[in-house]
RNA sequence: GCGACCGUAGCUCAAUUGGUUAGAGCGCCGGUUUGUGGUACCGGAGGUUGCGGGUUCAAUCCCCGUCGGUCGCCCCA
Protein backbone atom coordinates (compact mmCIF):
# COMPACT_ATOMS: atom_id res chain seq x y z
CA UNK A 1 0.00 0.00 0.00
CA UNK A 2 3.17 2.21 -0.07
CA UNK A 3 3.02 3.14 -3.80
CA UNK A 4 -0.79 4.53 -4.97
CA UNK A 5 -2.97 5.10 -1.85
CA UNK A 6 -5.68 7.11 -1.64
CA UNK A 7 -5.78 10.27 0.45
CA UNK A 8 -6.42 9.85 3.84
CA UNK A 9 -9.96 10.06 4.77
CA UNK A 10 -11.28 9.28 1.25
CA UNK A 11 -13.31 6.17 -0.02
CA UNK A 12 -13.20 3.93 -3.22
CA UNK A 13 -16.84 2.00 -3.37
CA UNK A 14 -18.00 -1.00 -4.89
CA UNK A 15 -20.72 -3.29 -4.57
CA UNK A 16 -22.90 -3.49 -2.00
CA UNK A 17 -20.96 0.02 -0.39
CA UNK A 18 -22.08 1.95 -3.60
CA UNK A 19 -25.75 0.34 -3.98
CA UNK A 20 -26.07 1.30 -0.19
CA UNK A 21 -24.86 5.12 -1.36
CA UNK A 22 -27.03 5.26 -4.32
CA UNK A 23 -29.88 4.07 -2.34
CA UNK A 24 -29.79 7.07 0.14
CA UNK A 25 -29.45 9.65 -2.82
CA UNK A 26 -32.22 7.82 -5.05
CA UNK A 27 -34.78 7.85 -1.69
CA UNK A 28 -33.61 11.65 -1.27
CA UNK A 29 -34.16 12.61 -4.44
CA UNK A 30 -38.17 10.76 -4.63
CA UNK A 31 -39.01 12.07 -1.10
CA UNK A 32 -37.82 15.81 -1.91
CA UNK A 33 -39.80 16.00 -4.97
CA UNK A 34 -42.85 15.21 -3.15
CA UNK A 35 -42.64 18.11 -0.84
CA UNK A 36 -41.70 20.62 -4.23
CA UNK A 37 -37.81 20.81 -3.67
CA UNK A 38 -36.41 21.83 -6.82
CA UNK A 39 -32.73 20.83 -7.86
CA UNK A 40 -29.92 23.62 -6.92
CA UNK A 41 -26.18 23.19 -8.52
CA UNK A 42 -23.60 25.31 -6.93
CA UNK A 43 -19.73 24.50 -7.26
CA UNK A 44 -18.02 22.34 -4.94
CA UNK A 45 -15.27 25.41 -4.47
CA UNK A 46 -16.03 28.81 -3.57
CA UNK A 47 -13.93 32.23 -2.79
CA UNK A 48 -12.73 31.43 0.34
CA UNK A 49 -14.19 34.36 1.26
CA UNK A 50 -18.24 32.74 1.49
CA UNK A 51 -16.90 30.43 3.82
CA UNK A 52 -14.61 32.15 6.56
CA UNK A 53 -17.29 35.20 6.41
CA UNK A 54 -20.32 32.70 7.00
CA UNK A 55 -18.42 30.66 9.33
CA UNK A 56 -16.92 33.20 10.74
CA UNK A 57 -13.23 32.94 11.40
CA UNK A 58 -12.35 31.80 14.78
CA UNK A 59 -14.47 28.69 14.19
CA UNK A 60 -12.83 25.42 14.05
CA UNK A 61 -13.77 24.89 10.34
CA UNK A 62 -12.44 27.80 9.03
CA UNK A 63 -9.18 27.90 11.03
CA UNK A 64 -7.94 24.41 10.80
CA UNK A 65 -10.42 21.96 8.75
CA UNK A 66 -10.75 23.63 5.43
CA UNK A 67 -8.94 22.97 2.04
CA UNK A 68 -7.84 25.87 1.12
CA UNK A 69 -6.05 27.05 -2.29
CA UNK A 70 -4.78 29.81 -4.92
CA UNK A 71 -5.69 28.62 -8.17
CA UNK A 72 -2.99 29.58 -11.25
CA UNK A 73 -4.46 33.21 -11.14
CA UNK A 74 -3.85 33.54 -7.67
CA UNK A 75 -7.53 33.34 -6.15
CA UNK A 76 -7.68 32.17 -2.48
CA UNK A 77 -10.34 29.33 -3.38
CA UNK A 78 -11.80 26.60 -0.90
CA UNK A 79 -13.27 23.25 -1.36
CA UNK A 80 -16.47 23.64 0.17
CA UNK A 81 -17.30 22.27 3.95
CA UNK A 82 -20.55 22.58 3.85
CA UNK A 83 -23.45 23.54 1.54
CA UNK A 84 -25.40 26.72 3.28
CA UNK A 85 -23.06 28.93 2.39
CA UNK A 86 -22.36 28.60 -0.96
CA UNK A 87 -26.38 28.76 -1.53
CA UNK A 88 -26.98 31.49 0.35
CA UNK A 89 -24.39 33.35 -1.93
CA UNK A 90 -25.76 31.83 -5.11
CA UNK A 91 -29.08 33.46 -3.32
CA UNK A 92 -27.43 36.94 -3.38
CA UNK A 93 -25.57 36.88 -6.61
CA UNK A 94 -28.27 36.16 -8.37
CA UNK A 95 -31.31 37.40 -7.36
CA UNK A 96 -33.22 34.38 -6.35
CA UNK A 97 -35.30 36.84 -3.54
CA UNK A 98 -37.53 37.23 -6.68
CA UNK A 99 -38.01 33.61 -6.46
CA UNK A 100 -38.86 33.58 -2.75
CA UNK A 101 -39.66 31.59 -1.13
CA UNK A 102 -37.56 28.91 -2.83
CA UNK A 103 -37.25 25.65 -1.64
CA UNK A 104 -34.13 23.72 -3.03
CA UNK A 105 -32.58 20.54 -2.14
CA UNK A 106 -28.83 19.43 -2.89
CA UNK A 107 -26.43 16.80 -2.76
CA UNK A 108 -22.94 16.24 -3.32
CA UNK A 109 -19.15 15.86 -1.78
CA UNK A 110 -17.37 18.03 1.01
CA UNK A 111 -14.66 18.55 2.40
CA UNK A 112 -13.54 19.04 5.86
CA UNK A 113 -9.58 18.09 6.90
CA UNK A 114 -10.60 16.18 10.16
CA UNK A 115 -9.42 13.01 11.72
CA UNK A 116 -11.39 9.97 10.63
CA UNK A 117 -12.94 7.95 12.40
CA UNK A 118 -16.46 5.49 11.49
CA UNK A 119 -18.68 7.97 10.03
CA UNK A 120 -16.65 10.51 9.22
CA UNK A 121 -14.29 11.59 6.77
CA UNK A 122 -12.00 14.43 4.70
CA UNK A 123 -14.36 13.82 1.57
CA UNK A 124 -17.82 13.04 2.88
CA UNK A 125 -21.29 13.74 0.96
CA UNK A 126 -24.45 15.31 2.46
CA UNK A 127 -27.75 15.84 1.29
CA UNK A 128 -29.10 19.08 1.85
CA UNK A 129 -32.39 20.62 1.96
CA UNK A 130 -33.07 24.50 2.22
CA UNK A 131 -35.97 26.78 1.87
CA UNK A 132 -34.74 30.47 1.49
CA UNK A 133 -37.32 33.58 2.41
CA UNK A 134 -39.87 32.18 4.48
CA UNK A 135 -39.89 32.92 8.31
CA UNK A 136 -42.60 31.08 9.00
CA UNK A 137 -42.63 28.14 11.49
CA UNK A 138 -44.61 26.02 8.93
CA UNK A 139 -41.30 25.72 6.61
CA UNK A 140 -39.67 24.93 9.62
CA UNK A 141 -42.48 22.03 9.70
CA UNK A 142 -41.87 21.23 6.14
CA UNK A 143 -38.00 20.84 6.22
CA UNK A 144 -38.65 18.19 9.16
CA UNK A 145 -40.99 16.63 7.63
CA UNK A 146 -39.11 16.01 4.56
CA UNK A 147 -36.20 14.41 6.78
CA UNK A 148 -38.87 12.44 8.84
CA UNK A 149 -40.04 10.88 5.70
CA UNK A 150 -36.89 10.09 4.26
CA UNK A 151 -35.31 8.46 7.14
CA UNK A 152 -38.86 6.51 7.37
CA UNK A 153 -38.23 5.40 3.86
CA UNK A 154 -34.66 4.68 4.19
CA UNK A 155 -35.76 2.23 6.75
CA UNK A 156 -34.17 3.53 9.29
CA UNK A 157 -36.50 5.81 11.59
CA UNK A 158 -36.71 3.30 14.25
CA UNK A 159 -32.87 3.65 14.89
CA UNK A 160 -33.11 7.64 14.61
CA UNK A 161 -35.24 9.99 17.24
CA UNK A 162 -35.64 13.73 16.36
CA UNK A 163 -34.04 15.95 19.15
CA UNK A 164 -36.04 19.54 19.06
CA UNK A 165 -34.79 22.57 20.39
CA UNK A 166 -35.12 26.46 19.91
CA UNK A 167 -32.68 29.18 20.01
CA UNK A 168 -35.37 31.96 20.50
CA UNK A 169 -35.28 35.29 18.10
CA UNK A 170 -32.10 37.54 18.67
CA UNK A 171 -33.05 39.55 21.40
CA UNK A 172 -33.86 35.77 23.47
CA UNK A 173 -30.73 34.27 21.65
CA UNK A 174 -28.53 37.36 22.99
CA UNK A 175 -30.12 37.42 26.99
CA UNK A 176 -29.68 33.43 27.17
CA UNK A 177 -26.26 33.52 26.20
CA UNK A 178 -25.36 36.49 28.64
CA UNK A 179 -26.90 34.36 31.61
CA UNK A 180 -24.95 31.08 30.58
CA UNK A 181 -21.46 33.13 30.32
CA UNK A 182 -22.76 34.64 33.85
CA UNK A 183 -23.74 31.39 35.17
CA UNK A 184 -19.97 29.02 34.04
CA UNK A 185 -17.96 32.22 34.56
CA UNK A 186 -18.81 32.24 38.43
CA UNK A 187 -17.34 28.62 38.23
CA UNK A 188 -14.72 28.61 36.60
CA UNK A 189 -13.02 26.47 39.27
CA UNK A 190 -15.14 22.95 38.50
CA UNK A 191 -15.30 23.87 34.40
CA UNK A 192 -13.41 21.55 32.20
CA UNK A 193 -10.46 23.15 30.25
CA UNK A 194 -12.43 22.37 26.79
CA UNK A 195 -15.39 24.41 28.11
CA UNK A 196 -13.17 27.30 29.34
CA UNK A 197 -12.20 27.02 25.71
CA UNK A 198 -15.59 27.21 25.01
CA UNK A 199 -16.73 30.11 27.63
CA UNK A 200 -15.00 32.38 25.62
CA UNK A 201 -15.84 31.06 21.79
CA UNK A 202 -18.99 29.19 22.07
CA UNK A 203 -20.37 29.34 25.50
CA UNK A 204 -23.53 27.28 24.15
CA UNK A 205 -21.70 24.53 23.13
CA UNK A 206 -20.82 24.24 27.07
CA UNK A 207 -24.24 22.31 27.44
CA UNK A 208 -23.42 19.71 25.50
CA UNK A 209 -20.06 19.19 27.04
CA UNK A 210 -18.79 15.38 27.32
CA UNK A 211 -16.49 16.40 30.60
CA UNK A 212 -17.86 14.41 33.64
CA UNK A 213 -16.95 17.63 35.60
CA UNK A 214 -19.40 20.06 33.35
CA UNK A 215 -22.38 17.55 34.07
CA UNK A 216 -24.00 19.06 37.39
CA UNK A 217 -23.03 22.85 36.08
CA UNK A 218 -24.61 22.16 32.48
CA UNK A 219 -27.54 20.73 34.92
CA UNK A 220 -27.98 24.10 36.91
CA UNK A 221 -27.47 26.07 33.74
CA UNK A 222 -30.52 28.48 32.63
CA UNK A 223 -32.52 27.53 30.40
CA UNK A 224 -33.63 29.42 27.64
CA UNK A 225 -37.45 29.11 28.47
CA UNK A 226 -36.95 31.50 30.68
CA UNK A 227 -35.41 34.46 28.74
CA UNK A 228 -37.74 33.85 25.80
CA UNK A 229 -39.47 37.06 24.15
CA UNK A 230 -43.49 36.17 23.30
CA UNK A 231 -42.90 36.38 19.93
CA UNK A 232 -40.17 33.46 20.10
CA UNK A 233 -42.15 31.57 22.34
CA UNK A 234 -45.13 31.84 20.05
CA UNK A 235 -42.77 30.74 16.90
CA UNK A 236 -41.30 27.40 18.89
CA UNK A 237 -45.19 26.40 19.85
CA UNK A 238 -46.17 27.10 16.08
CA UNK A 239 -43.60 24.67 14.98
CA UNK A 240 -43.74 21.85 17.95
CA UNK A 241 -47.91 21.49 16.95
CA UNK A 242 -46.80 21.50 13.07
CA UNK A 243 -45.10 18.45 13.87
CA UNK A 244 -47.69 17.29 15.96
CA UNK A 245 -49.71 17.34 13.36
CA UNK A 246 -47.79 16.10 10.49
CA UNK A 247 -47.30 13.24 12.62
CA UNK A 248 -43.81 13.61 13.44
CA UNK A 249 -42.06 12.72 16.77
CA UNK A 250 -39.68 14.26 18.92
CA UNK A 251 -38.11 15.06 21.76
CA UNK A 252 -37.43 18.71 23.75
CA UNK A 253 -33.79 18.76 23.93
CA UNK A 254 -32.65 21.86 25.78
CA UNK A 255 -28.92 21.14 25.53
CA UNK A 256 -28.99 21.33 21.53
CA UNK A 257 -27.72 24.46 20.41
CA UNK A 258 -26.11 25.99 17.41
CA UNK A 259 -22.55 27.79 17.82
CA UNK A 260 -23.00 30.56 14.66
CA UNK A 261 -24.94 33.73 15.78
CA UNK A 262 -26.99 33.43 12.48
CA UNK A 263 -28.71 30.79 13.80
CA UNK A 264 -32.56 31.76 15.85
CA UNK A 265 -35.61 30.06 16.40
CA UNK A 266 -35.87 26.05 15.48
CA UNK A 267 -32.24 23.80 15.84
CA UNK A 268 -32.98 20.28 15.34
CA UNK A 269 -31.23 16.75 14.96
CA UNK A 270 -32.15 13.55 13.82
CA UNK A 271 -29.63 11.05 16.05
CA UNK A 272 -28.86 7.57 16.49
CA UNK A 273 -26.94 5.23 18.62
CA UNK A 274 -25.68 3.00 16.19
CA UNK A 275 -22.78 5.06 15.02
CA UNK A 276 -20.85 5.94 18.10
CA UNK A 277 -19.71 9.44 18.06
CA UNK A 278 -20.79 9.96 14.83
CA UNK A 279 -24.61 9.75 15.78
CA UNK A 280 -26.25 12.94 14.08
CA UNK A 281 -27.49 12.16 10.76
CA UNK A 282 -29.40 15.19 10.19
CA UNK A 283 -28.94 18.11 11.62
CA UNK A 284 -30.55 21.61 10.80
CA UNK A 285 -32.08 24.88 11.80
CA UNK A 286 -33.57 28.12 11.49
CA UNK A 287 -30.13 30.82 10.09
CA UNK A 288 -31.97 34.17 9.52
CA UNK A 289 -29.28 36.09 10.24
CA UNK A 290 -26.65 34.26 7.88
CA UNK A 291 -28.14 36.13 4.23
CA UNK A 292 -27.96 39.52 5.98
CA UNK A 293 -24.59 39.17 7.53
CA UNK A 294 -23.26 37.96 3.75
CA UNK A 295 -24.25 41.44 2.49
CA UNK A 296 -27.37 40.55 1.47
CA UNK A 297 -30.96 41.30 1.80
CA UNK A 298 -31.96 39.74 5.08
CA UNK A 299 -33.59 36.84 4.63
CA UNK A 300 -35.04 33.95 6.85
CA UNK A 301 -34.06 30.61 5.82
CA UNK A 302 -34.49 27.04 7.14
CA UNK A 303 -32.76 23.60 6.45
CA UNK A 304 -30.66 20.84 6.77
CA UNK A 305 -27.59 18.86 6.24
CA UNK A 306 -27.96 15.03 6.30
CA UNK A 307 -24.87 12.67 6.42
CA UNK A 308 -24.59 10.34 3.10
CA UNK A 309 -22.41 7.93 4.60
CA UNK A 310 -23.90 7.59 7.93
CA UNK A 311 -27.00 7.27 6.39
CA UNK A 312 -25.65 4.12 3.94
CA UNK A 313 -24.08 2.58 7.17
CA UNK A 314 -27.51 2.77 8.47
CA UNK A 315 -29.73 0.79 5.90
CA UNK A 316 -30.39 -2.68 5.47
CA UNK A 317 -28.50 -4.69 2.22
CA UNK A 318 -29.68 -2.71 -0.53
CA UNK A 319 -32.00 -4.66 -2.50
CA UNK A 320 -30.12 -5.33 -5.51
CA UNK A 321 -30.96 -4.22 -8.75
CA UNK A 322 -30.28 -7.43 -11.34
CA UNK A 323 -30.41 -6.81 -14.86
CA UNK A 324 -33.96 -8.92 -16.16
CA UNK A 325 -32.26 -11.06 -18.87
CA UNK A 326 -28.99 -12.39 -19.82
CA UNK A 327 -28.57 -12.39 -23.34
CA UNK A 328 -26.13 -15.43 -24.55
CA UNK A 329 -24.95 -15.97 -28.01
CA UNK A 330 -23.70 -19.65 -28.65
CA UNK A 331 -20.79 -19.65 -30.44
CA UNK A 332 -20.02 -16.95 -33.28
CA UNK A 333 -23.37 -17.55 -35.49
CA UNK A 334 -25.36 -15.95 -32.15
CA UNK A 335 -23.43 -13.06 -31.78
CA UNK A 336 -24.94 -10.32 -34.00
CA UNK A 337 -28.48 -11.87 -33.51
CA UNK A 338 -27.84 -11.23 -29.86
CA UNK A 339 -26.71 -7.71 -30.45
CA UNK A 340 -29.88 -7.09 -32.25
CA UNK A 341 -32.16 -8.66 -29.39
CA UNK A 342 -30.14 -6.59 -26.66
CA UNK A 343 -30.67 -3.58 -28.61
CA UNK A 344 -34.41 -4.50 -28.84
CA UNK A 345 -34.86 -5.40 -25.13
CA UNK A 346 -32.90 -1.92 -23.77
CA UNK A 347 -35.01 -0.14 -26.32
CA UNK A 348 -38.24 -1.19 -24.41
CA UNK A 349 -36.90 -0.55 -21.13
CA UNK A 350 -35.83 -4.26 -19.99
CA UNK A 351 -32.36 -4.24 -18.25
CA UNK A 352 -30.13 -7.15 -20.26
CA UNK A 353 -26.65 -7.44 -20.53
CA UNK A 354 -24.42 -10.49 -21.99
CA UNK A 355 -21.21 -12.33 -20.92
CA UNK A 356 -18.84 -11.68 -23.25
CA UNK A 357 -16.25 -14.33 -22.66
CA UNK A 358 -15.91 -18.24 -22.61
CA UNK A 359 -17.76 -21.34 -24.30
CA UNK A 360 -21.42 -21.66 -23.18
CA UNK A 361 -20.80 -23.09 -19.84
CA UNK A 362 -19.19 -19.75 -18.78
CA UNK A 363 -21.38 -17.77 -20.18
CA UNK A 364 -24.39 -19.56 -18.50
CA UNK A 365 -22.86 -19.54 -15.44
CA UNK A 366 -22.37 -15.77 -15.89
CA UNK A 367 -25.92 -15.45 -16.45
CA UNK A 368 -27.29 -17.53 -13.19
CA UNK A 369 -25.07 -15.03 -11.41
CA UNK A 370 -26.14 -11.65 -13.27
CA UNK A 371 -29.71 -12.00 -10.95
CA UNK A 372 -31.39 -12.26 -14.61
CA UNK A 373 -34.99 -13.95 -14.15
CA UNK A 374 -34.45 -15.37 -17.88
CA UNK A 375 -31.85 -16.73 -19.82
CA UNK A 376 -32.20 -16.42 -24.15
CA UNK A 377 -30.24 -18.60 -25.94
CA UNK A 378 -29.43 -18.10 -29.42
CA UNK A 379 -27.12 -20.23 -31.72
CA UNK A 380 -26.51 -21.78 -34.73
CA UNK A 381 -30.11 -23.94 -34.38
CA UNK A 382 -31.80 -20.36 -33.43
CA UNK A 383 -30.40 -18.56 -36.29
CA UNK A 384 -31.73 -21.18 -38.79
CA UNK A 385 -34.75 -21.39 -38.12
CA UNK A 386 -35.81 -17.83 -36.88
CA UNK A 387 -36.55 -18.72 -33.15
CA UNK A 388 -35.06 -18.19 -29.45
CA UNK A 389 -34.48 -20.12 -26.15
CA UNK A 390 -36.09 -18.67 -23.62
CA UNK A 391 -34.81 -20.71 -20.12
CA UNK A 392 -36.25 -19.69 -16.72
CA UNK A 393 -33.19 -19.34 -14.26
CA UNK A 394 -35.02 -19.77 -11.28
CA UNK A 395 -36.85 -22.93 -12.48
CA UNK A 396 -34.81 -24.10 -15.22
CA UNK A 397 -37.48 -24.75 -17.89
CA UNK A 398 -37.16 -23.50 -21.55
CA UNK A 399 -39.32 -22.59 -24.04
CA UNK A 400 -39.23 -21.63 -27.91
CA UNK A 401 -40.11 -17.85 -29.02
CA UNK A 402 -40.18 -17.13 -32.55
CA UNK A 403 -37.28 -14.01 -33.34
CA UNK A 404 -39.38 -11.04 -34.11
CA UNK A 405 -41.47 -11.79 -31.37
CA UNK A 406 -38.61 -12.68 -28.87
CA UNK A 407 -39.19 -9.05 -26.81
CA UNK A 408 -42.89 -9.19 -26.14
CA UNK A 409 -42.58 -12.62 -25.58
CA UNK A 410 -39.60 -11.81 -22.89
CA UNK A 411 -41.71 -8.97 -21.52
CA UNK A 412 -45.22 -10.50 -21.47
CA UNK A 413 -42.87 -13.22 -19.25
CA UNK A 414 -41.55 -11.08 -17.05
CA UNK A 415 -44.06 -9.25 -16.15
CA UNK A 416 -45.67 -12.72 -15.83
CA UNK A 417 -43.48 -14.00 -13.18
CA UNK A 418 -42.15 -16.43 -15.23
CA UNK A 419 -41.72 -18.59 -18.25
CA UNK A 420 -45.57 -19.96 -18.21
CA UNK A 421 -48.30 -17.55 -19.59
C1' G B 1 -4.44 19.12 16.80
C1' C B 2 -4.48 15.35 21.42
C1' G B 3 -4.90 10.13 23.64
C1' A B 4 -5.55 4.68 23.01
C1' C B 5 -5.87 0.20 20.09
C1' C B 6 -5.15 -2.31 15.39
C1' G B 7 -2.67 -3.62 10.30
C1' U B 8 -1.27 -11.43 7.50
C1' A B 9 -4.04 -13.49 -0.18
C1' G B 10 -9.62 -9.68 -3.37
C1' C B 11 -12.76 -10.61 1.56
C1' U B 12 -13.12 -12.91 6.71
C1' C B 13 -9.48 -14.98 9.68
C1' A B 14 -5.27 -18.93 11.37
C1' A B 15 0.06 -19.58 12.24
C1' U B 16 2.91 -22.86 19.76
C1' U B 17 7.25 -19.12 24.50
C1' G B 18 10.51 -15.56 18.23
C1' G B 19 11.98 -21.37 14.92
C1' U B 20 11.92 -24.99 8.15
C1' U B 21 8.54 -23.63 2.27
C1' A B 22 3.02 -18.17 6.26
C1' G B 23 -2.35 -21.75 6.08
C1' A B 24 -7.97 -22.19 5.78
C1' G B 25 -12.90 -20.74 4.21
C1' C B 26 -15.28 -17.60 0.75
C1' G B 27 -14.31 -15.36 -3.91
C1' C B 28 -11.54 -15.70 -8.69
C1' C B 29 -9.57 -18.92 -12.90
C1' G B 30 -9.59 -23.87 -15.15
C1' G B 31 -11.43 -28.96 -15.39
C1' U B 32 -15.08 -33.31 -14.40
C1' U B 33 -19.62 -31.98 -18.85
C1' U B 34 -17.10 -30.07 -27.33
C1' G B 35 -25.36 -26.34 -26.86
C1' U B 36 -26.97 -25.15 -20.81
C1' G B 37 -25.88 -21.80 -14.90
C1' G B 38 -27.16 -22.38 -9.49
C1' U B 39 -25.59 -28.03 -5.67
C1' A B 40 -21.03 -31.70 -5.93
C1' C B 41 -15.88 -33.30 -6.90
C1' C B 42 -10.68 -32.19 -8.77
C1' G B 43 -6.91 -28.67 -9.84
C1' G B 44 -4.69 -23.62 -10.27
C1' A B 45 -3.43 -18.58 -9.61
C1' G B 46 -3.05 -15.13 -5.81
C1' G B 47 1.44 -12.69 0.04
C1' U B 48 7.94 -8.05 -0.08
C1' U B 49 2.86 -10.44 6.72
C1' G B 50 1.07 -1.91 5.16
C1' C B 51 6.02 0.54 4.45
C1' G B 52 11.12 1.69 6.38
C1' G B 53 14.72 0.85 10.00
C1' G B 54 16.52 -1.78 14.55
C1' U B 55 17.37 -6.14 18.13
C1' U B 56 18.45 -11.51 17.20
C1' C B 57 21.72 -17.32 14.76
C1' A B 58 16.48 -16.60 13.40
C1' A B 59 10.99 -11.63 13.34
C1' U B 60 4.03 -12.13 11.13
C1' C B 61 5.46 -12.16 16.53
C1' C B 62 9.98 -7.77 20.20
C1' C B 63 11.59 -2.13 19.64
C1' C B 64 11.47 2.74 16.87
C1' G B 65 9.58 5.60 12.93
C1' U B 66 6.03 6.22 9.12
C1' C B 67 1.41 5.40 6.37
C1' G B 68 -3.51 3.69 6.90
C1' G B 69 -7.75 2.12 9.81
C1' U B 70 -10.63 1.88 14.45
C1' C B 71 -12.31 4.13 19.27
C1' G B 72 -12.56 8.53 22.14
C1' C B 73 -11.50 14.21 22.83
C1' C B 74 -12.04 18.87 20.02
C1' C B 75 -15.58 19.86 16.28
C1' C B 76 -19.24 18.17 13.41
C1' A B 77 -23.02 15.22 8.75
Amino acid sequence: MSTQQRPRGTQDMIGEAAARFDHVIETFNRVRKLYGFGRVEVPVFEATAVFSRSLGETTDVVAKEMYCFEDRGGDPLTLRPEFTAGIARAYIENGWQQLSPLKVAAWGPLFRYERPQKGRFRQFHQLDAEVLGAGEPASDVEVIALAAQLLTELGVADRVVLQLNTLGDAETRGAWREALVAHFSAHLDVLSAESKERLAKNPLRILDSKAESDKALVADAPRIDAYMTAEAGAFFESVQKGLQASGVAFTRNTALVRGFDYYRHTAFEFVTEALGAQGTVIGGGRYDGLIGSMGGPETPAVGWAGGIERLAMLVGEPRATPVQVAVVAVGAAGEEAALRLLAGLRAKGVAAEQGWRGNLKKKMERAGKSGARIAVLIGEDEVAKGIVTLRDLGTGEQVLATMAEAVTAIRARLAGGGLKG
